[in-house]
DNA sequence: TTATATTTGACCTTAATTGTCAAGTTAAAT
DNA sequence: ATTTAACTTGACAATTAAGGTCAAATATAA
């Protein structure tokens, strides 16, 4: 399958990819060594803000890490909830449906 | 469709045919009518506690009523947020992934 | 009108998120 | 084996968001 590749794991891959070491980044992104080091092993979540500087730093497709990143903390939201996985079915009908009132109007 | 009806027109209603008021049902929860009166009108969101415990107060099924109230969770997460449809079928992609591997040990 | 129910908004408290820093590991290179 | 640079860890501080109170303003109904 596809998209088995955590946010965390994609930055570091391509990070190393390039050569370049947390501080670089880091200081691209003016936050500590930690933090980053923290959110490629997933111990820690990035703002959006993070993640779009980060598709540029490393070209990585701005959209495609985005919807990583979004739909981690979709997951993150429903963790340790038995009832998640209808809840996401839920979401995406009501989704829908609000997109076609939108297209409504 | 179904799922049309926000949690708090769900709890409003239920709470209305009840005749109750809000200062009895939010005795119960232990919270100002404030709260409780902004919930029902989807100005607030309701924690998981007081979701459990209207259901009960309310006599409407706990499996429901949570789904719903995840599902606003979860569409409140990627709000304004173009890319959030498309998250959200990662989101359930990867949920599916995870239950594959549980099932596996 | 007067009483009761609900709503609104300003403000406070608590909890979660995001961050720093310093000390501890790990790994590579002499 | 020792040094050096990269990374990791955990305690804690700052910031932001969530959850709450209260009192005054609006409905609603008798």
């Amino acid at each position: 399958m596809k998209n088995n590749k955590s946010t965390g794991e994609i930055l570091r891959e391509k990070r190393e990819e390039k050569g370049l070491l947390l501080r670089h980044v880091s200081a691209e992104l003016d936050i500590d060594t930690a933090i980053l080091s923290k959110i490629e092993r997933s111990e820690r979540k990035a703002t959006k803000e993070q993640i779009l500087k980060l598709a540029e730093i490393l070209d990585l497709d701005k959209d495609n890490l985005l919807v990583q990143y979004l739909s981690e903390r979709i997951l993150y939201e429903i963790r340790d909830e038995e009832l998640g996985s209808k809840a996401l079915k839920v979401a995406e009908q009501k989704m829908k449906y609000i997109n076609n009132q939108k297209s409504q109007d």
